[in-house]
DNA sequence: TTTTTATTCAACAGTGTGTTGATTTACCAA
DNA sequence: TTGGTAAATCAACACACTGTTGAATAAAAA
């Protein structure tokens, strides 16, 4: 049970666990403009006015689940603040934030597979992007080329994840987040050694 | 007027510029879900019963429009395959690819804008992939790591796009090229540099 | 010009939406 | 355990968009 559900009525914690996995395993098989409310609160069998108690729409829905995440994602990144050893950092908070994925394999595989929603990428990269400029400007480099490296990075770590999904989470945490150093730090030249 | 179009009745060249101009106006503002046939007819000053004639509905709209993008890359990426030199045929074609997003501005804004497809991204991965997995074959690396570095690099690149859209096309095709191939092949060593 | 074909228009049933008020059910705190 | 509170259910509603049709009109191609 997360932080924010803890003093719910159990009644509304199941509802909205309800919509929540159910909304996940929808989009696991279809685009979300195509998941309606009412065949949303058919498969997790709910009434169709229950679910308008709760949420607007099903984009209100997706809203607050990624919310929720991007709460979890804030905490794991203000525990990872060290620009001291930069390289040892940074894989550090990579294998946190990995590590939290797999917990969320579920949602995560919805919000990032190939049905995935926009607006999570924007979400995900603004609060890891703040983290990367901010290594940047201790670094001194310039405000330009940072943009351009922080989106390339953050991105890439997108794909990253994306493959990790399509191999249905197969390696560790540790070895994605390892990598994802290297290439972030090296690039190409990190598979050459 | 694009290679498919050039046998079509002029009237029916007339109406899909209009749908596909319309729809990139409304995605600049709004998510494919929101737009519906009704808008998008009204917005373009045509009868709704027109868009049946030519479009099952939104998404497969979205889709013919992608899809005649996607041959417009496949056309680049074939001029430019020689793996004898890495760093300038790799970055020639970057050029010529940035060079094409910038005559698409509109719909690539679009596309991969806050309101983007993420089909697109996946259709664009596809055929980009293609070509870094070339590379990578030709130079002898492991599958594995293989994979994730193409996941990386072409969704890193992506989100150069994507920043470069946000400046509204701001730096020049060469230099965008050229950050994106120098960020692929050092990483972070390319900034010290 | 004549023929062909795209567009328009009005009308249709079908489906999801968002809301409401009354009823039933489950929860929680005393 | 009980009594008050609040969530879930259910039926019903107007509303908006969908996807399709057939006939009338307009524009293009031959």
């Amino acid at each position: 049970m997360r932080m924010s559900e803890i003093k719910m009525d159990r009644r509304i914690r199941k509802t909205k666990s309800l919509l929540w996995h159910g909304l996940a395993a929808l989009m696991m098989e279809r685009d979300i403009q195509d998941i309606s409310v009412k065949r949303l609160t058919e498969y997790v069998d709910l009434n169709r006015s229950t679910f308008y108690i709760h949420y607007k729409d099903i984009n209100q829905l997706l809203d607050s689940i990624e919310n929720e995440l991007m709460e979890e994602f804030r905490e794991i990144i203000s525990h990872n603040i060290d620009i001291s050893n930069l390289y040892e950092s940074n894989l550090q908070l990579l294998h946190d934030l990995y590590r939290d994925l797999l917990l969320n394999r579920e949602i995560i595989s919805a919000l990032l597979g190939p049905h995935g929603d926009f607006q999570f990428i924007k979400k995900l990269k603004h609060i890891l992007t703040e983290r990367i400029e901010e290594i940047g400007k201790a670094l001194n480099y310039s405000e330009e080329v940072l943009a351009y490296y922080s989106a390339f990075c953050f991105t890439g770590c997108v794909g990253i994840i994306q493959q990790w999904i399509e191999t249905d989470f197969e390696q560790s945490p540790e070895h994605i987040a390892d990598i994802t150093n290297r290439f972030m730090i090296h690039g190409m030249d990190a598979i050459l050694h």
